[in-house]
RNA sequence: GGUCUGAUGGCCGAGCGGUUAGGCAGAGGUCUGCAAAACCUCGUACAGCGGUUCGAUUCCGCUUCAGACCUCCA
């Protein structure tokens, strides 16, 4: 554990040595998906950039608590219009109850994360879970003036909190900015700022998801349930916050004021954000209609995709770019991760064939030392797999009898290479007879869906 | 309109003030009975225009283009 890890604060927009509050304690909070839909290619970018650096810093001997919510509660489409909540409009619109649409996703969302090799995070808590934490943080900052109410619904007050607190201090961006970039003024709406945001909503007669609360029979508002759910399972203040970019604004921003607003203090100390996947230049998203889901992926059952890829395929592909950058989604990139992932990982399977002489010619131990290098410096995964790739040749190499390694080596370097494969990156040999039965049901689906 | 980011060889994608990123594709070669695999060699990429500098793809300015956020979104 004497690594030094760096790490892209987004509160600073500088690269930040990470210094755990409590080492070897780590508190990692991550923005989970809203099961309202299939997973896609993008939620695969954000659970594997995350699954990366819970796997890396367990790997440099900490000990890691991961949260990862699960939003079953939705989030209100429009503040302008009667506070719809996506569940509850897909429920109507296939008459089910919206438990079980939640459901359905979740299970989904978990079957591609587990086929991605996306560890299982330390707790899943759901939102419709802590609606009593949500409560109760709402009267906290309601204790602190930071919350009004009106007609059964709470709204937190942007203003009163700029006055104390920095507004907008994760997305650089200040109230009065804020002002101009709301578009459209809601006549008759019950907030005293546009900016102002819902911290409890009264519910539509016909918003099916509810709950009893000291204000109305309703439902907690957009961005309260990370706020509510990483204080109980962090504390009051944790490491590190991660997410997807577009998360930034507002959801994290409220964040930091709903924690800020109910303690007096920021929650979290790092804020990471991985970089979108695009699609012909834009980003790929379901609102977009350019979304494909994981299981068309392993199906090969969209009409963009000239074959199906394997879930291994796509975590290689994801680890192939900086978690910062947008990636670009190509038919030829991913075919081009496919033979990458293929020759690494035979090289991986060729180390058992070498056979050892009484010295050395290379170096093992700078396989180590350089795959750390690279992913200290923020998570450099690319770099990280250009070490493994110089690794690939040397193997091959030696295999082949140009140089030699001693069985010590040979050892070391057989145990090294299967850790950061398959421990630290979470790759592995699709040959393994159980990925078959990871993928199947989602196959499955993709193509009973088309 | 406001805020911000990016533009790298055929594709994807790192990086840095002067030295090979890496993967895939392509060319030549070695090995092999053929093939495959593997190995060796090969590309004078850094949007354009200025500036700073002994030297810039890397720093600064401008231009063009692209994208993200400002509404739910990984």
């Amino acid at each position: 554990m004497k690594s030094k890890l760096v790490l892209h604060n987004t509160l600073s927009r500088t690269r930040e040595e990470f210094v755990p509050y409590d080492p070897p304690f780590v508190g990692l909070y991550v923005c989970g998906p809203t099961v309202y839909g299939e997973p896609h290619l993008g939620h695969a970018r954000s659970a594997i950039t995350f699954d990366v650096l819970f796997r890396y810093l367990k790997y440099s001997g900490y000990r890691v608590r991961y949260v990862r919510n699960i939003t079953d509660v939705g989030h209100l489409q429009n503040d302008a219009d009667e506070g719809e909540d996506k569940i509850a409009v897909k429920a109507r619109l296939e008459q089910l109850e919206p438990m079980e649409i939640a459901h359905y996703y979740t299970e989904s969302y978990h079957r591609a994360m587990d086929a991605l090799g996306v560890l299982s995070p330390s707790i899943e808590p759901r939102a419709s879970g802590h609606i009593i934490e949500q409560i109760e943080l709402i009267k906290r900052i309601f204790e602190h003036g930071f919350a009004y109410e009106n007609n059964g619904s709470v709204y937190f007050d942007v203003e009163a909190y700029d006055r104390r607190h920095n507004y907008g201090r994760l997305s650089g961006r200040t109230l009065d900015e804020t002002v101009a970039g709301t578009r459209t003024l809601d006549g008759q709406d019950e907030k005293r700022a546009p900016y102002d945001f819902a911290l409890w909503k009264k519910a539509a007669p016909e918003h099916i998801m509810h709950w009893p609360s000291p204000w109305s029979e309703g439902f907690p508002g957009w961005h309260l349930e990370c706020s509510a759910m990483s204080t109980k399972y962090l504390g009051e203040r944790f490491d590190i916050h991660g997410g997807g970019m577009d998360l930034m604004f507002p959801h994290h921003e409220c964040e930091i004021a709903q924690s800020v607003a109910a303690s007096g203090h920021d929650a979290a100390r790092y804020w990471m954000h991985n970089n979108m996947i695009t699609m012909e230049g834009r980003k790929m998203g379901k609102s977009l209609g350019n979304a494909i889901s994981l299981s068309e992926f392993f199906a090969g059952s969209h009409p963009l995709l000239q074959q199906s890829y394997s879930p291994m395929t796509i975590r290689f592909f994801i680890l192939q770019a900086h978690y910062r950058s947008t990636l670009d989604f190509s038919n030829e990139a991913l075919q081009a991760a496919e033979k990458g992932l293929d020759r690494l990982m035979k090289a991986v399977a060729t180390i058992g064939k070498i056979k050892p002489a009484a010295a050395s010619t290379v170096d093992v131990t700078a396989l180590e030392r350089d795959f750390r290098e690279a992913m200290d410096d923020d998570i450099n995964s690319p770099v990280a797999m250009a070490v493994l790739f110089e690794w690939v040749k040397v193997i091959n190499q030696l295999h082949d009898g140009a140089g030699t390694i001693s069985a010590a080596d040979l050892a070391t370097l057989k145990q090294t290479m299967e850790q950061i494969v398959g421990d630290v990156l979470g790759l592995r040999d699709e040959g393994a007879a159980s990925n078959d039965s990871l993928i199947a049901p989602l196959v499955e689906m993709a193509l009973e869906a088309r």
